[in-house]
Parts: C-alpha cells; sequence; structure tokens
DNA sequence: AAACCTACTGAACAGTGTTCATTAAATCAA
DNA sequence: TTGATTTAATGAACACTGTTCAGTAGGTTT
C-alpha cells in the first residue's frame, strides 16, 4: 500500500507550495507586509490550513531562509571559481555585494530580519552553515598561506562579512542617504570599497 | 497675556512626555512590540491623543531617533578627544561600537529598523547629519594628512561605517551564532576587529 | 452669561497572527 | 459494501494592531 506514501508525498507538496507563495509575497512586499492570509489567498486555501503545515509565521520565515541561503551557496559556487585563493575571496565578496543589491528583500529576510527569541536558537546555527563554510575555507586557505595582514581566522571571518553586510545591509536600509552620494555612483562606490579592502588586507 | 505661550509650552511638554514613553518603551521592548495604545497608556491618555501629537507612528520613530542620534553625537564628543586624527578615528570606531553594544535596541532604531517610504525621505538627510560630520571631519583630515591607504574620503567614510556598522548589527541582529563563537568572547571579538581594521588602513 | 475654541476621548474600521470546534472526505476494518 | 475511524480543511472567533472621527467637557474670549 503505497498510500501513506502518497500522503507523505502530498505534505511535502503542500508544504512546497506554501513556502514557494510565502517567498514569493515577501520579496514581493516583504516579510511584515505579507500576511499569513494573503498567502493564504495565493494558494487558495484558507488561513488556518497554513498552520498544518507551519507553526507559525516566523517557521514560514525560517523555511525561506534556508532556501534563500541555498540560493546564494549556488551563487558563490558559480561565481567564485578561482583557484588563487585571494582572488576567489574578491570573487565572494562581489558576488556578496551583487546578491543583495539584487535581491534586497532576500537579503533583508536573510540577514538583517529581527530573529523572534521564541523560535529555536539553532536555526540561526544551521541555516547558512554552508555558505560560511565556503567563505571560512577560502579564508583559512588565505591565512595559511600568508597572503593576508590576518593571523586570526575567526577576526578575518568576523571582518570580511562585516564589510560585505555593512555595506550591503546600510543600502538595503536606506542609511546612506545621509552621505548625500548621487544614487547611480552607489553600486560603483560599493565595489570600489569592497576592492580598496581586498587591497588592504592583502600582504 | 502669556496664555497663548503658556499653551504651546504645554504642546512641547506634551511632545516630550510622549516620545520620552516612546523612547523608553522602544528601548524595553523594541519599536514593533510597542503600540499606540501602550505608550498612550503609560502617559495615561487616550491612544488617539498622540495622535494630536504626531501624525503617525513613524513620526514618532524619527522623533526618538532624532533623540538617539544626539546621544551618540555626545558621547563621540565625550570619547573622541584625541587631537592625533588618527588615534581620534580609533576612538570614534570604538566609541560607535560600545554604544552599539550597550544600546542594541536604541542601535536598532537608529541603523536598523526598516525605514518606511511613505515618510519624507528628507529625514533621512537630517537625522544623524551631524555625527557622519564629525566622522568625516576626521577622517578628511586623516587623508589630507597622508596618514591614510584611502585617498576616497568618500570610500574612506562608506567603508569605515560599513565595518562598524557590520561589526554591531550582526551582533544586534544574532547573525554571528552562525560563527559558533563563544558569547564572551564576542565583545573582545569586535574590539580586536576594530584594532585590526585601523591597523590594516594606516598608511 | 453666551459664544467659541481647543484638548481630549470612545467607539469604530480594517487589518493582523493564531486557535479551535466543527465539517467533509478519504481510508480502513468488517 | 457498509459502518467506523482517521485525517485534512475550514469558519468563526479572540485579542491584538494603527488610525480616524464624531462628539464632549472645560477653559477662554467676547
Amino acid at each position: 500500500m503505497g498510500i501513506v506514501e502518497r500522503k507523505e508525498r502530498e505534505k511535502q507538496e503542500m508544504r512546497q507550495r506554501i513556502i514557494d507563495a510565502a517567498m514569493h509575497m515577501f520579496l514581493e512586499e516583504g516579510y511584515n507586509k505579507t500576511s499569513i492570509r494573503n498567502i493564504a489567498d495565493a494558494i487558495e486555501y484558507s488561513p488556518a490550513t497554513i498552520y498544518l503545515y507551519y507553526k507559525d509565521k516566523d517557521e514560514l520565515l525560517y523555511a525561506v531562509q534556508k532556501e534563500a541561503f541555498d540560493k546564494l551557496l549556488e551563487t558563490f559556487e558559480r561565481e567564485a571559481t578561482a583557484l588563487d585563493p585571494l582572488l576567489r575571496l574578491e570573487q565572494i565578496g562581489k558576488s556578496y555585494l551583487r546578491f543583495g543589491m539584487n535581491n534586497p528583500e532576500l537579503y533583508d529576510l536573510m540577514f538583517i530580519i529581527r530573529a523572534p527569541m521564541n523560535v529555536d536558537e539553532h536555526i540561526h546555527q544551521t541555516n547558512g552553515r554552508d555558505c560560511f563554510s565556503l567563505v571560512m575555507e577560502t579564508l583559512g586557505e588565505c591565512i595559511d598561506k600568508g597572503l593576508l595582514r590576518y593571523e586570526d581566522p575567526r577576526i578575518a571571518m568576523l571582518s570580511f562579512w562585516a564589510m560585505g553586510h555593512g555595506l550591503v545591509s546600510l543600502v538595503v536600509r536606506c542609511r546612506l542617504k545621509v552621505l548625500e552620494l548621487a544614487e547611480n555612483d552607489i553600486d560603483e562606490l560599493l565595489h570600489k570599497a569592497i576592492d580598496e579592502y581586498i587591497r588592504l588586507i592583502k600582504r
């Protein structure tokens, strides 16, 4: 009897249908402006049904986040392929910047949105782990080969990420306006900033 | 007749009473979890009254934000007093970090919270301007004296701020958990990261 | 004392996340 | 095939949210 298998499959399909709709609407309108009722409307089910598949709106967020990190990882693996670790590091930086600038709502979801504390904190340790391992390995290789002016890989990782995240999140949350930069220059300036940073950390 | 003056004074007092309560509750519970009704309760007025003094919840946010930037400016002026611009830059960096770590909710309000687009964008150009001028001047002085490995002050400002903001905001929004650092080390690591950054940008 | 003005409020509107008893349908056992 | 049981889905409700507005009480002016 394949009934239980089919049911399990249907359950997974339903879960997927929900997060597909959720992802779509989160990107279109943002997390806060997307209501469970809107998502329910989109998939033509009642709002209560969603709660049969996801415990609450946060769990929905984390599911979408997970898919987003998969996308970022794919992007890294596609765009940061250089064998030279230093060059690869630069590719990663540029890739990160582009990813954030091209998918601001997605970036928001992954790196900015308030992480509610009622959820298992473990999520933050698993979601995105692979992405960070990839960066970590590249940084480690650079340091091992003595290519960087960093000694401690933790400091290097922290700094590298902080620079990337700082740049993207200031743009995504409109905080650069205070610097009164021309809107068109911003993209170019960010890339220059990363270039400069890479230049600075090179030994 | 001092009646109109008294009334004006009372109006200002009421405005102040409202944002005092708002600031207090924003810091205690965060912006999103603070409702107009809660604020109204705290000052023992009806929710509708608040709308006589502030157009909407966002305007309340910007008023609180303004006070917060005043606080940050005071902090800078108190803690970053060195005559040597390079040393002063370091003091600013440390000061910024401490400010963010000691007042995470305030920091959130100032630099992370989604800036609604229905508000006059001009706010983002005025709120915090003084703080940035101060940093800008120090950076400018450093560059003029040839103390930094940056040429373009805009890139320098962008990078310096991105590093600071990146570090603080990753902590404030719990994104460092993925790096599995010991909770106690974080404060120290952030300061080391800033130290390293200053070291890197020194000519 | 009557008119006016202004500060304030209660009640309502449309929306939110979430829960739960009830219903309808699919599955299972006889 | 029929009856019992499990499962999936829902409508309605609850307790919130930001915001608006007609109505009121009281101080101010004429």
